[in-house]
DNA sequence: CGGAAACTTGAAACCTTTCAAGAGTCGTGG
DNA sequence: CCACGACTCTTGAAAGGTTTCAAGTTTCCG
């Protein structure tokens, strides 16, 4: 039966491996028991569904546990814009915590994901010590990397996308996968959306970088293969 | 006596003209007593003096109350970004949220502020009704705030300027100042690192918004013109 | 008044974009 | 299973905007 495949599926804050950088980073036990009951846990998507749609009214705090999204929001000329891009372990919501999303989160590929809804945010921080704590080390992690991204636009090209690739696979570590090797589902035009460069141009420079030996890339798989030199090129050039 | 004097400055939250904007934002009269027995009032700074400093632990919540601040960061390299500018009523303080700040706050001429201090604020929002749900929102204004900077670093430097100065006036006018006539504290210099702009590029562009008879600039003293054409450059160009 | 700092201006260099065209990849259908 | 078409990606050349370098002017302040 359906309903049997997903309770077996259905697994529990505390056992989700993903709970150290997750929301119950910094609860007790008990704490984390009782988010558990109230997060509503694999829920799936498929590429290029919505998570939540900018304007949408406040939905809730969603955790990513496979698959990648992305962050867009759409400027007052209809214009895309990609602000980040979200991995297995990420959160994702907090635009939304002044009552309406600024943003629209998509599916890059089948993402699997948790649900900590709204409606129970409030209770539950009463309810489990620490929690609101916890949601504004988030809030702040998050803006922090908002701010790390305005200061990526000064760099150059080949510095911005040194950067990016580098802050992908640093997160991809973090969460467990490997960072050397990683699947990149974007496409061109997505990443050159990202990091305010022309297609042409991301195209030009992911040449340049495999030229140089530092990388390999076939179609959207990513290939480190010179670390400090990418690293190099990220700060010093 | 100086502790009369200083008595005679302290106002409360309830009196304070900035209430709407700042923290008793959609906080009840009572919320709004207790919260003004815990927020250090009155605190004074001068020119280039640090609110707080990039690496400090979380000190607290900030609002200004007159006077200009800006928010500045200090990449690996030692370069600075100066990723906002604060005007009076506004907040600071959310980048240290997850126990360091990551950011310098410091002011940019005489400024007075206020200090929800790091210490109280769990007791605080256990007190007061709402006080978390409207920390959350500010702390979600201020990431959308820093959205918005990625989005306009895209644009030319012309729409950035124009763009730089409307969201200024726009502001201020929010905050009961003249919309179309300001003092900016910042040196072309802290201009152009704020827009990631040359200095120069700064210079020529200025010169050019004043050629065209939009605005009007006197060193630091700003005059907006034309404000339909500054919007029409701000979007169309 | 004099010196330092901030600002302006011009010309050349540079990087990125734009325009244009060709090559490669993927999925569907005959 | 190959062919076709759509789409994505790559490549080259020219154009454009911003930066850099260099020098001069203005402003500020002791």
């Amino acid at each position: 039966m359906v309903k049997d495949i997903l309770y077996d599926l259905k697994i529990s804050c505390s056992h989700c491996n993903l709970g150290d950088m997750c929301i119950p980073r910094g609860l007790s036990q008990q704490g984390v028991n009782t988010l558990s009951g109230v997060v509503k846990q694999k829920l799936i998507l498929h590429q290029d569904d919505f998570i939540y749609r900018q304007g949408d009214d406040f939905k809730g705090i969603f955790a990513i546990q496979s698959g990648m999204a992305k962050l867009i929001t759409d400027d007052l000329t209809g214009n895309e814009h990609i602000l980040s891009i979200l991995l297995p372990g990420e959160l994702l919501g907090f635009d939304g915590l002044n009552d309406t999303h600024s943003c629209s989160a998509i599916a890059l590929n089948t993402v699997h994901f948790c649900e900590l809804p709204k409606d129970r945010i409030d209770d539950l921080c009463r309810q489990v010590p620490n929690l609101t704590r916890e949601l504004f080390r988030h809030s702040s992690d998050i803006l922090k990397e908002s701010q790390a991204r305005v200061i990526n636009t000064k760099l150059s090209g080949e510095q911005k996308m040194a950067a990016f690739l580098l802050d992908l696979s640093k997160r991809l570590k973090q969460r467990g996968f490997s960072e050397s090797e990683f699947r990149l589902p974007l496409t061109r035009n997505e990443i050159g959306n990202h990091l305010g460069l022309a297609i042409e141009t991301v195209s030009r420079l992911l040449k340049q970088l495999q030229q140089k030996k530092v990388v390999a890339i076939q179609q959207k798989e990513v290939q480190i293969l010179d670390f400090p030199e990418l690293k190099r090129i990220a700060v010093d050039d």
